[in-house]
DNA sequence: AGACTAATGGGAATGGTTATCATTAGCGTG
DNA sequence: CACGCTAATGATAACCATTCCCATTAGTCT
């Protein structure tokens, strides 16, 4: 059997891409990522931003949501904690992560009822966060 | 009060949209509907076919969902019906409409929750659907 | 028929993302 | 500590769905 997957070498802009998504609770997008970075004197590619960020939300580490625009949007996951989905603020991209099991069962009922295998729900839930309401 | 929305002019190529996504309950791109469109002999052109799926979606006509690829996709809604969501074939396109109010339900309660107004949610199920699975 | 203007469509532009590929730099080995 | 292998990087070009632009066409109303 291949022991799989050796893990990727730890280079700088790695580490720097992940201290900064753990630094946040924000989904951002690679641009906005590579931005902060760079403003903040790191020296990074945009490449390297968008293939580490693919590499981290393969692994599981980070979560990724398709925001209204159609970008990808990244956010460091709360770690461990299984399958769940995302209630995120559409102004400022704060997001709370909630549970899966309630949709998990609703998922599997109507794809059983209408005999569709393999269902998988994309489901995300856009809304305003406190703070950004009261900002009026 | 100004009365709203005058209807779009009746041309054409509308027609053919309009017509062509009455007779498919698959999900289909603007690029495969202007492909079909330009197979059956239609004149017409691509940004029109754009403007006219949007504007058809707009009017709550035909429902759009975006894919695994990022692209939207554009059906012919079960007339009237309300809010729903689908349940789509990510091999063929081909798309059930599944009620909402179990899922509205859980968006309100958990947005209430965590204090989140002007909640959505974004959701579709992708599955592969029975014809697709039988063909091996 | 004539006027008004929404609709059309070819082509250029946009913009997020991916592909290329020469160069750099982890990291295991002797 | 060199050395070698090759994954990772990043500047640049390509990709590609969608939108923009605007001159031309054609519904619709009088
Ligand atoms: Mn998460
Ligand atoms: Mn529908
Ligand atoms: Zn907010
Ligand atoms: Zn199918």
């Amino acid at each position: 059997m291949t022991e799989g997957a050796v893990q990727p070498r730890r280079t700088r802009q790695r580490s720097a891409i992940a201290s900064l998504i753990s630094a946040t609770d924000s989904f951002q997008s690679a641009q906005e990522i590579h931005h902060l970075l760079r403003s903040t004197g790191e020296v990074i590619g945009l490449s390297t931003v968008y293939r580490t960020l693919q590499s981290l939300a393969e692994a599981g580490e980070i979560d990724v949501v398709i925001n209204a625009d159609g970008e990808s949007v990244y956010r460091g996951c709360g770690q461990g904690r299984g399958l769940h989905y995302h209630l995120v603020c559409r102004i400022c991209g704060h997001a709370v992560e909630v549970a899966a099991d309630t949709i998990d069962r609703w998922v599997r009922s109507i794809a059983r009822e209408h005999r569709f295998s393999d269902a998988v729900a994309s489901l995300t839930v856009f809304g305003i966060c406190r703070a950004c309401a009261s900002a009026t």
